[in-house]
DNA sequence: ACTATTTAGTAGACAATATCAACCATAAAG
DNA sequence: CTTTATGGTTGATATTGTCTACTAAATAGT
């Protein structure tokens, strides 16, 4: 195989073994949710004042997908929102109580897939690994 | 941000930026195919004498998923579909002569996507990369 | 102060991708 | 010669992504 076609493979396999191996912890946990209620959550959960507007930012979405998204998950009641103190068109994005509970089941489910991800693996190979990565996305973002 | 976090935050968005990017790369290049079609019909042409069976293990998906993208591809006339001569369940799918032409063509908008991809790496990085990929697919497969 | 342009978020329609279960015909195993 | 496994198809449905149009509020330019 050559290597052009090989990096193109190798991208799409792992991402979509890893969304699976993801979505099936998940849902072996018997946790309700899907693969991007978790990632937005995750988001929410590290940004302090996050709106709507920095998660499509962040996530390079659509802000019609989070808007249902966020829809989703407020109907749940894992999310609050309140309204920004300084622009009324906006409004603030937390995790409410059960919010938090949940996540913390979620995270031990997503440890339990990073671990066989990683599996024989340096520190120092992941963070390459990561680092090469990081520099690929600046490379397709730039254009 | 701490290491995990970071390593999934880098797949997933460096595998939906490379698919967005290649999705607009085919589509300016007035390519009628979506993702999986290319994927598809990339598979086909490096697999010798290549049944929808091995295209579901190869990529992963579900075989419904295979007998749909390749009815689309028949329709579209980009492949041919004949009778496997030592197993009358199953076909060989080929490119036509129309489906080179078009990989031909897609093969170019798909290079040019990795040339900004891989910008400023050595081939080193690329192959580092790649291999570490690699590791990661299977340590997730075994399990 | 007043129009013009951006920006934050929402809603609808739809395309693309993924999953699951049931099914037919053939093949392989016992 | 029955049972089971395999290759492929179909229908239903869930999930994810895209595009357009829209409201309300903020900001810029004059």
């Amino acid at each position: 195989m050559n290597p052009d076609s090989d990096i193109r493979h190798a991208l799409w396999q792992l991402a979509f073994q890893f969304k699976v191996s993801t979505k099936r912890a998940i849902r072996d946990y018997g946790l309700p949710l899907n693969g991007m209620h978790v990632r937005t959550l995750h988001l929410i959960r590290s940004q302090p004042d996050c709106t709507a507007n920095q998660l499509a930012t962040i996530t390079g979405r659509d802000k019609a997908q989070i808007t249902r998204l966020l829809k989703e998950l407020e109907a749940m009641a894992l999310i609050t929102r309140t309204p920004h103190p300084g622009d009324r068109r906006s409004q603030i994005v937390a995790l409410s109580d059960t919010g938090r509970e949940l996540m913390a089941r979620t995270v031990e489910a997503e440890k339990a897939v990073e671990k066989r991800l990683l599996k024989g693996m340096s520190k120092e190979e992941v963070s390459t690994f990561v680092s090469l990565a990081h520099k690929m996305l600046e490379n397709l973002r730039e254009a």
